[in-house]
DNA sequence: TGAACACGTTTTGTATGCAATATGTATTTT
DNA sequence: AAAATACATATTGCATACAAAACGTGTTCA
């Protein structure tokens, strides 16, 4: 039977993980590495290779003789993220159409109703968190070792986009993320047909979505407004 | 001024990562610490660092409890790189021909340049490494940090793939190599002129010469042959 | 006043010793 | 004789101590 107390060390793991995905701690936050291994009750020696695999995944940068610091998201990230994730997210659906296993798939449906559940009543944290888990299953179902690495990274800087670029009490954001929800619905019925275009085809659709999210947050009241005219309300 | 000795430490990583892509470390090989360690003058501390680092770039893959191994080539291995490697190489140099600076265009030709000599008179050994470090130069090109994990991944184990697929003595094999250096120039050509559609096209051509060159290996004597006739010549 | 320098403090990097887990072997048991 | 088990050995994981590097602060000197 599976280990039922988790190390310290994986917890340690999984709680800086999560901090970062969720901006909690935010990019470029300083990592001190005693008051860690203080808090998370585990030495330097084991947080350092923490540090390290975190570091490989992307989720922190190391630099040499100085702290770790949560990986920086600059002003060419967008353009980068947009560029690379239509690409790479149509391969890994069209790969999970191929090849998801009916195990995998009853995964996939569970993760979406807790989805669905902290999309009416949880915070924009879980909300996050569990739409993260969402696209990491489909990643596990593409099963593609060499297409896993830029997937991995892209889900990170998604969930922290997604965190950034969201006002829970505005209507039209509401909508988007309902559409968000419902595009999973359709991405799990493609894959569970095994339609590998639809698949892809979602895919592009979903990061279209993401996309006009930013522009509803950049420009809160819409386009139809006079040209030059101020924007409307800056509420956030 | 930069350092000019090397930290026993870095030595370590760069050995064992071209031992790898050069296959004088195998896929499933054993790492023992205690006898790394001691061969390359530094304790296990620092050492499992440097794997740890390892494998999150994907050159061995780590066990609870047990050694490190060198990373796995499974039979699945090959399918997965030629369905991924088109599309992520295709990406990268698109991207090289629009981003890359001119100092980096002269380190390109300069590795070309390495390459073709290396060709005509070095080991397959230098050969898989200067081919490596092309192929690198163009990712630093393209300087899209949510490609390159999975570029890097791929880089691994096409050198290695390279490594296990490559007969010297081969004729048609020779003619292939060559053919991949004539396409180095025309992929610097091309991101030189800033031609991103033709860099993307290039991409795509050679990974075709790459899986034209396992199939030479695996049938030597072509397929001119009576049907049901046994191969001509193995040699190696 | 400003810049450079020296010193003390803080933080990261490395080595070593011990604990925990896995592996191999011999012994016991059926 | 085969399987299970107990024990000895080897190897990994972790904690602590120390070394080295970076940082902040106060002083000195132009």
């Amino acid at each position: 039977m599976p280990d039922s107390t988790p190390s310290p060390k994986d917890t340690c793991y999984q709680a800086l993980k999560t901090a970062i995905l969720t901006l909690e701690l935010q990019p470029g936050a300083d990592l001190d590495e005693a008051s860690l291994s203080a808090e998370f009750g585990l030495s330097r020696t084991p947080l350092r290779e923490v540090l390290r695999r975190l570091a490989g995944e992307g989720y922190v940068d190391l630099r040499q003789n100085r702290g770790a610091r949560v990986s920086e998201m600059s002003h060419t990230t967008l353009r980068d993220f947009f560029l690379a994730a239509p690409m790479i997210y149509g391969a890994i659906l069209r790969l999970a159409a191929e090849n998801a296993t009916p195990a995998q798939i009853e995964k996939l449906k569970t993760t979406q109703a807790r989805f669905r559940k902290v999309l009416q009543q949880g915070s924009a944290r879980d909300r996050a968190l569990m739409n993260n888990r969402f696209h990491e299953i489909t990643g596990e179902m593409a099963g593609n070792v060499y297409l896993l690495p830029s997937f991995q990274r892209l889900l990170i800087d998604h969930a922290r986009i997604s965190m950034t670029f969201y006002r829970p009490r505005d209507e039209a954001m509401a909508r988007n993320v309902g559409e968000a929800a419902d595009q999973h619905d359709q991405i799990i019925a493609a894959i569970e047909a095994g339609d590998a275009d639809k698949a892809a085809a979602l895919a592009i659709d979903h990061w279209n979505l993401s996309r006009h999210r930013i522009e509803l947050f950049v420009m809160p009241g819409g386009l139809d407004l006079p040209l030059g005219a101020p924007p409307r309300a800056v509420t956030a």
